[in-house]
DNA sequence: TCTGGGGTCCTAGGACCC
DNA sequence: TCTGGGGTCCTAGGACCC
């Protein structure tokens, strides 16, 4: 058997945590820049506010509904995170994190032993206990049907306790006819909207299709998801946690930028943000991406977008060399004239570092590893960047707008929590 | 004033090889 | 009238996820 495990609305469940005071009330987490509404608890939804809500649009509705506003809280989020993880470890070996909140669980030869849907009530009360953030659990014989069933685990708690089995023919059809289709995993705004247009609108009616209709309209990766909810075991348990393929770093602006040199400052600090990372993981780079873009939404505004790929010369997670090639490309894209919003740096053809291919020439310095590894000792120990590129201006401090940021109760000592 | 950020996988088609 | 067959690699674009 499968389980998907979900933490219920993580966010703000996780601000919840050190503010009793916030029980049973409205609380939404937005996202960077406190643009928009990312996290919502119950009560929240309740009040109707939707995912994606532009928070400035909503100020006065949430002052008169007292609903608790906070910024987005990252570094609290990964390690109640990491809790909840380590917890669920503990009930069973095989464990696919699939995302911030989301785990999948494989339950094998465990119907000797243990009944299993009680088993899982014990993990959900043991995680509840431990951490306090509430979680629905999903239990079926295929990945996708677990997802199906944490749904049905999630939208009806009095009947289910939070756990859900699909064990019989009936219970899964069930199941799939209650589901709509575009609330299927795997199912995007695209193909729910085509699939509806042939009037396909639940899981049940997608698993009637015929396998070769699905697979020459949603490519294999829809043939998979329809044999997984037709019960055969398709999409496998993922263990292994594998080095990134791609690592980005993009922010929008607070304010429009139309200097070159302030959009080379953010550049700047994020192809060194995207080397941190790389390092992070023991990885190099081959090429660079450099992306900006004017904002969208103002329609009144001249638009323009464009990226530019920079292959480097040799593999490297040197914050010199990709600050470097990052510049090099954005002044190749960069145009007077507009007002930019966004911009970003990717890096990708990701290689791991003990296998890296030397080239003829133009092999970086030894030393530069030691001198990298120096930067991020400094740089950790004291909380921030101080030690920078000299185009990310120490003068200029871009902070991200972070009104309603709550302390990192569990990551930093100086916040923790005083109890008098 | 104000609308997020970070990922993955698959396919088709072009360029190239012998 | 008329010019093979079998490959690989790379990239852009489209779909999806949380």
């Amino acid at each position: 058997m499968f389980g998907l495990v979900d933490c219920n609305n993580f966010y703000a469940s996780c601000e919840r945590l050190f503010r009793p005071d916030l029980r049973e009330k409205p609380v939404v987490v937005l996202s960077n820049n406190d643009g928009c509404v990312i996290a919502r608890s119950n009560e929240a939804k309740k009040l109707n506010i939707p995912m994606g809500a532009v928070a400035f649009k909503f100020k006065q509705m949430f002052k008169e509904n007292n609903v608790h506003v906070f910024s987005s809280n990252y570094p609290l989020y990964g390690d109640m995170s990491e809790r909840v993880m380590n917890i669920l470890s503990q009930y069973t070996p095989d464990i696919e994190i699939y995302s911030i909140d989301e785990a999948f669980l494989q339950f094998n030869g465990y119907e000797k032993h243990f009944e299993l849907r009680q088993h899982c009530l014990e993990m959900k009360q043991k995680v509840e206990q431990w951490t306090s953030i509430p979680i629905s659990i999903g239990l079926a014989e295929t990945k996708a049907l677990s997802k199906i069933a944490n749904r049905v685990a999630k939208k009806f708690p009095k009947q289910t306790k939070g756990v859900h089995i699909i064990d019989t023919e009936e219970k899964r059809v069930k199941a799939l006819k209650w589901i709509e289709i575009g609330d299927v995993w795997g199912i995007g705004g695209r193909y729910a909207r085509k699939l509806r247009s042939i009037n396909i609108n639940t899981a049940y009616d997608f698993t009637q299709l015929h396998p070769q209709w699905v697979k020459k309209n949603m490519t294999v990766v829809g043939l998979r998801l329809h044999r997984d909810l037709n019960g055969h075991k398709t999409l496998r348990l993922d263990e292994e946690v594998k080095e990134k393929k791609n690592i980005a770093t993009t922010r929008s602006f607070a304010k429009d930028l139309e200097n070159y040199d302030d959009v080379r400052e953010r550049v700047s600090t994020f192809a060194v943000e995207c080397a941190k990372k790389l390092r992070k993981q023991n990885s190099y780079c081959g090429y660079v991406i450099v992306f900006l873009s004017t904002n969208r939404h103002k329609s009144q505004d001249k638009q323009y977008s464009r990226s530019i790929v920079i292959t480097l010369p040799y593999a490297s997670n040197i914050n010199h060399d990709l600050n470097t090639y990052a510049i090099c490309g954005l002044s190749r894209i960069f145009k007077k004239g507009y007002k930019y919003k966004r911009a970003g740096v990717i890096v990708g053809n990701i290689t791991p570092m003990r296998s890296k291919q030397l080239t003829f020439f133009d092999n970086q310095k030894e030393n530069m590893q030691s001198l990298m590894g120096a930067v991020d000792r400094i740089n950790t120990r004291y909380h921030k960047d101080i030690i920078k590129m000299a185009t990310q201006n120490p003068a200029r401090t871009w902070v991200m707008r972070q009104e309603r940021l709550s302390p990192n109760y569990t990551t930093r000592l100086t916040d923790i929590l005083k109890v008098r």
